[in-house]
DNA sequence: ACAGCAAATATGATGCATCATAATTTACTG
DNA sequence: CAGTAAATTATGATGCATCATATTTGCTGT
């Protein structure tokens, strides 16, 4: 279900910490600003630093991670401009997954998506934030798969990378789960109308990405007038 | 004016070995089909085999190159479904560019994008295929980079990574350099109609390549009854 | 005690040796 | 001579040693 992009792909072990890794970055299990250190996860992975150099180059590469000054390897802090930047692309992009979902969906994969937002729905109930959020990236993941566009889905997939980390500390601080654009895009696929599912995930991610654009704007405002948070930018 | 998404990139010799045959491949410099050797490369290069594999590790993760067994690394053959989709997403993507540069461009802006459209046009009337081709390349390139939009301008050169070396094909084949929708482009840019602008570029990208969608729907049909082309598939 | 320089340490970059294996060549047998 | 099998070669994968340098630590002199 998760394993986009990996079309084949020849399996090395440096793949294989990238897919760890790239995991880890879009659960969130990676904080903006963290550190990464090539020997101490070669130690902790149990292999030599080449594949891990490997994996980490390809991050940085698609700016999944950066690299400031040679030694400093670190999970990049999301900028408001780049947050906006790519929501108007995912607007689009996702848009035409949606689309392309409307128009293909079979009753199957229907299911599947009501299943997600079912469970999503349980999730919120329940006050289980991280389930709901990691549910909410499978519901989109779910509709680019449906889309059946690989390519799409890959450029998704490295759009993820980024927006991984930087939704795990606006649910950290308590940012609430957004599902209620799901329905009517549900409804739009139900019915096959691409048009209206092409417009209720822009809704979905403009509306529902406000907490995301509010706390990005809360971390400048309080980065130009430093008071006294956790993370003082170096 | 061409090292877009180099922002911040801390620069190894795997960096530089990764522009270098970036832009190979975009320039067409390496045909589709052609094998790399690393062991090669880093000869030619005057390096160790370390930057190389760097740079071509990360070219295949993004599928620029591909790696079928572990031993074959070559320049991917396009096809004709994966064709369509990307020019889909491009429809979208640089429609988001030409609309957004619609808006933006000052006269000089403006001006650059016109003096490459004579420049084309000059080209052209030369006769000179190949350098119509890379301005035409320059052209949306540009495009992209008035519309201020560095993540995107990432993901399109990621996507010219991969149409780089169908175009110099298609051109070595006798394809016509299609430089007709770049006057609506520019008449809309001038307007600042970033509507008409999103749909120029579509036009462009639709019927001007018409071509490039041909040449491929030839050599599927000679790829599926193979009489005796250059290329047998292997 | 503090400023400034020096030694030690940490850490990515690079090159290279070695390994595993696929492709190719060679050689032997019938 | 043909076919098969063994040997050789080619080539990416992996680990690791070494290098360069930024950062930290600590010592020395005023």
């Amino acid at each position: 279900m998760s394993d986009a992009l990996d079309t084949l792909e020849h399996d090395n072990l440096g793949s294989t910490v990238y897919r760890l890794l790239s995991n880890a970055l879009i659960e969130g299990r990676l904080k903006p600003g963290e550190r990464l250190k090539i020997r101490e996860l070669a130690a902790r992975l149990g292999t030599s630093v080449t594949p891990v150099r490997d994996a980490i180059l390809r991050l940085v590469q698609e700016q999944a991670l950066t690299m400031k000054s040679a030694r400093d390897i670190r999970v990049p802090h999301m900028t408001v401009a780049r947050y906006l930047e790519i929501r108007t692309i995912r607007i689009r992009l996702e848009g035409l997954a949606a689309e392309m979902a409307a128009q293909r969906a079979d009753a199957a994969q229907i299911a599947q998506l009501e299943e997600l937002v079912r469970q999503n729905q349980q999730a919120i109930a329940d006050g289980d934030i991280a389930r709901g959020c990691d549910l909410n990236q499978r519901f989109h993941f779910a509709l680019v798969d449906i889309a059946g566009m690989p390519f799409l889905q890959g450029i998704l997939f490295r759009i993820w990378l980024q927006m991984g980390p930087l939704i795990a500390e606006v649910y950290a601080a308590g940012g609430d789960d957004m599902l209620d654009y799901h329905y009517p895009l549900l409804a739009a696929i139900r019915a096959h109308d691409g048009a209206a599912a092409a417009r209720a995930i822009g809704d979905d991610l403009l509306y529902g990405g406000q907490v995301i654009l509010q706390h990005l704007q809360n971390a400048a405002a309080a980065d130009a007038a430093p008071a006294d948070d956790d993370q003082p930018t170096a």
